[in-house]
DNA sequence: GCCAACGTTGGC
DNA sequence: GCCAACGTTGGC
């Protein structure tokens, strides 16, 4: 079981934006770039992610699961370019800021801390509990 | 609003 | 296949 992070421009697709699918799936649309489509492609349905806003909030916000299968991005008619549809399941107690993940010496080798610009990362399942322990999420 | 980091494009 | 120029992202 593989863990990711995606993150979103919140003015783009926010959070709210998200929980207001009502746990229906949307898909992950409009990512450009061969390193995120490719972390895209090796996506399990299942598999979880955290929901993170860049920008103002800098923080993950929630946590999604991986709802459909890689496809092509119905947004552009480049075939280069595919998504997963993502459906939220909880959101985190407390936010947990970019700042919060750079304070925690455990979290240094984070993809977000230390490759900030890439849009889809994946998470070791490590990391995944440290930051759903500091966002006061407890896993059933 | 600025700037650093990174990715992509295109000329050679 | 290399590298300079350019565009974009995202933190500050």
């Amino acid at each position: 079981m593989a863990y990711w992070l995606f993150k979103s421009e919140p003015g783009e697709w926010s959070w709210d934006d998200q929980l207001a699918k009502d746990g229906e799936g949307e898909e992950w649309d409009g990512i450009r770039n061969y390193q995120a489509r490719n972390n895209m492609r090796s996506m399990q349905v299942g598999e979880l992610g955290f929901f993170y806003h860049s920008q103002s909030d800098k923080a993950v916000m929630g946590i999604v699961e991986v709802c459909a299968p890689c496809h092509p991005d119905s947004t552009t008619d480049d075939p280069r370019w595919e998504c997963v549809d993502v459906r939220a399941v909880a959101t985190m107690p407390r936010p947990v800021t970019l700042a919060d993940c750079k304070a925690d010496a455990r979290l240094a080798g984070m993809v977000l801390v230390n490759n900030t610009r890439l849009s889809v990362q994946p998470v070791t399942e490590e990391e995944w509990k440290i930051v759903c322990e500091l966002g006061g999420y407890s896993q059933s």
